[in-house]
DNA sequence: AAACGACGTAATTTCGAAAATGTAAATATT
DNA sequence: AATATTTACATTTTCGAAATTACGTCGTTT
C-alpha cells in the first residue's frame, strides 16, 4: 500500500497544478522567472505534456504568462499590476458583498461565524507572526470566501477567486518584510458583523477599505521588490538552478 | 514556398484553440456535447497532447468544462447561466464604459468611429440577414471592444473579453431562429455618440440596456433550446459522430 | 427475479523520444 | 572593424504508443 502518491481521484495534471500554484504564490517560483521544462520535470516528477497542461491552466489564472514559442514565465509583479488588480478587486468584491447580504440565509451566517472562529483561534495560537503561516493563509482565504459564498452568481464568484489568489501572492511578498502587523482580527470582525447585520453600505465600505489598506501596506513594505524585473541577463551556463 | 500550413509564428496548439473556440461559438460543436479525443483528432488533425492543451485553455475561458478523469464537454447552456452571465456583463461593461470615457483620447474616438463605419458598411451591404454573417460578428465584436479599449484596466478588459465571447455563443444560437432583427445600428450609434460626447451616465445606461435587450431576445427566440441537457442517454455504438 | 461482483472494452491520461524552433557563438563578407 | 551569414546547441513543441481509469455486459448469488 505504498502506491498512494496521487491524492486519490485526482489527475496528475491537477495535482501538479495545485503544487505549482502554491509555489508561485509562496514565491518559491519567483516572479518573472523562466520556467524551463527540464527543471520543472525534476521538481514535480511528471512528463512534458502533463507540465504543459498545468502551465496552460495557470496562464488562465494569470499566475503564468506564455510567450508564444518561447516557453513560460512566472507572471511578473509590478506596482501597476497591483494597482489595477486592486481596482478590479474592489469593484468585484463590493458587488459580491452586496449580493451575499441580499441572498444569504441562516446557514450562510453560520458558515461565516465558523470560518472566523477557526481563523481567530489559530491567530491567537500562533501569536504575532501568524501571518507567515501557510495554514493561516488558507483559513484567511476561506473566511473571505465564506463572506461572499451566498452571492448567488457563480461567474462573479469564480472571477473573485482568481483575483483573490493573485492578490494573495502580493500579500505573501510583503509579509516577510513586515515587523508589525495591523490588528487584522478587528477589521475582519467588523466586516463580519456588518454583513450579518445586513448593513450593505457599511459592509461594502469596510471591504473596500480592507482591500485598499492591504495594498498600501504591500507597496510600503514590498514595493522595493518590484523594481526592475526587465530581463535578467542570464548566461545559459548551468541550466535551471533556480 | 508551399509550406505555410500554419498561420506563421503561431503554435499548433494556439491554432487549434482558435478553431475550436470558433466551432463552439458557432455551435458546430453543440453545447453539452462530449468531446472525444478520437473524433477531435480527425477534425483538427493534431495529436492528443496538443488537443489537451487547447481544451485546457478553453476550460479557463468557460467554453469547455472538464470532468476529472472523464474527459471534456462543451460548456452547456441554460437560462440560469445566461441570466448570471448577463448580470456580470452589465456590472463589468458599465465600469469599462465609465473608465474609457474618463481616459479616452482623440485616437480612441477615431478608432471607435472607424470600427463603427466598418460594421455599418458591411451591415448595409449584407442586407437584412447581416446578423447571420460570421464576418459581421467579428466587426461587431471589434466595435464593442473599441468602445472600452481605452479603459486603462488590463484586468477588467480581459475579464470583459471572456464574458463577451461566452455571450456571443448565446447570440449566435438565437440569431438563426429570428425573422426580424431590431435596428441594432441605431442602438450602436447612440452608444457611440454618448461615449464620444463623454456623457458617462447616459453611455452606461445605454450599454446596460443593450446587453439586457439582447439577452431578452435570446431567451425569447432560443429559450426552447435550453430545455433539458441533463445527460443524453448515449449508447456507445457509433463513436464520435460529433 | 433482483442485486452484486468480475470481466472486457472503450475512453482518457501519461509518458519520453523525435521534430521544430529559437538563441548565441563562430565564421565569412563587405 | 562592423555587419551579415552560417553553424551548433539549448529549449520548446508535437507526436503516437503505453498505461491507467471508467463504463457497460455478463455471470453468479441470494
Amino acid at each position: 500500500m505504498h502506491e498512494r502518491l496521487k491524492p486519490a481521484g485526482e489527475t496528475r495534471a491537477a495535482d501538479v497544478l495545485h503544487r505549482m500554484r502554491a509555489d508561485i504564490i509562496s514565491c518559491t517560483l519567483k516572479p518573472g522567472a523562466k520556467l524551463r521544462f527540464e527543471g520543472l520535470r525534476d521538481i514535480y516528477a511528471v512528463s512534458f505534456s502533463t507540465l504543459r497542461e498545468a502551465l496552460s491552466r495557470l496562464v488562465a489564472e494569470g499566475l503564468v504568462v506564455a510567450e508564444d514559442q518561447r516557453g513560460f514565465v512566472v507572471a511578473p509583479v509590478s506596482i501597476d499590476d497591483l494597482t489595477d488588480l486592486t481596482y478590479v478587486r474592489v469593484l468585484v468584491e463590493r458587488e459580491c458583498v452586496a449580493l451575499a447580504i441580499k441572498h444569504g440565509d441562516d446557514d450562510w451566517e453560520a458558515q461565516i461565524i465558523g470560518a472566523f472562529h477557526r481563523m481567530d483561534r489559530l491567530q491567537n495560537r500562533l501569536g504575532s507572526t501568524y501571518y507567515l503561516s501557510e495554514e493561516w493563509g488558507k483559513l484567511h482565504g476561506e473566511f473571505h470566501f465564506s463572506l461572499v459564498a451566498a452571492c448567488g452568481s457563480p461567474n462573479l464568484l469564480e472571477i473573485r477567486q482568481k483575483l483573490f489568489e493573485r492578490a494573495h501572492r502580493y500579500r505573501r511578498m510583503s509579509s516577510q518584510f513586515r515587523t508589525k502587523w495591523r490588528a487584522k482580527d478587528v477589521e475582519h470582525k467588523m466586516i463580519m458583523d456588518a454583513m450579518i447585520a445586513r448593513d450593505t453600505a457599511r459592509a461594502m465600505e469596510l471591504i473596500e477599505r480592507h482591500i485598499r489598506e492591504t495594498t498600501e501596506n504591500v507597496i510600503k513594505y514590498a514595493g522595493h521588490l518590484f523594481a526592475a524585473p526587465d530581463e535578467q541577463p542570464r548566461k545559459r551556463t548551468a541550466h535551471a538552478a533556480e
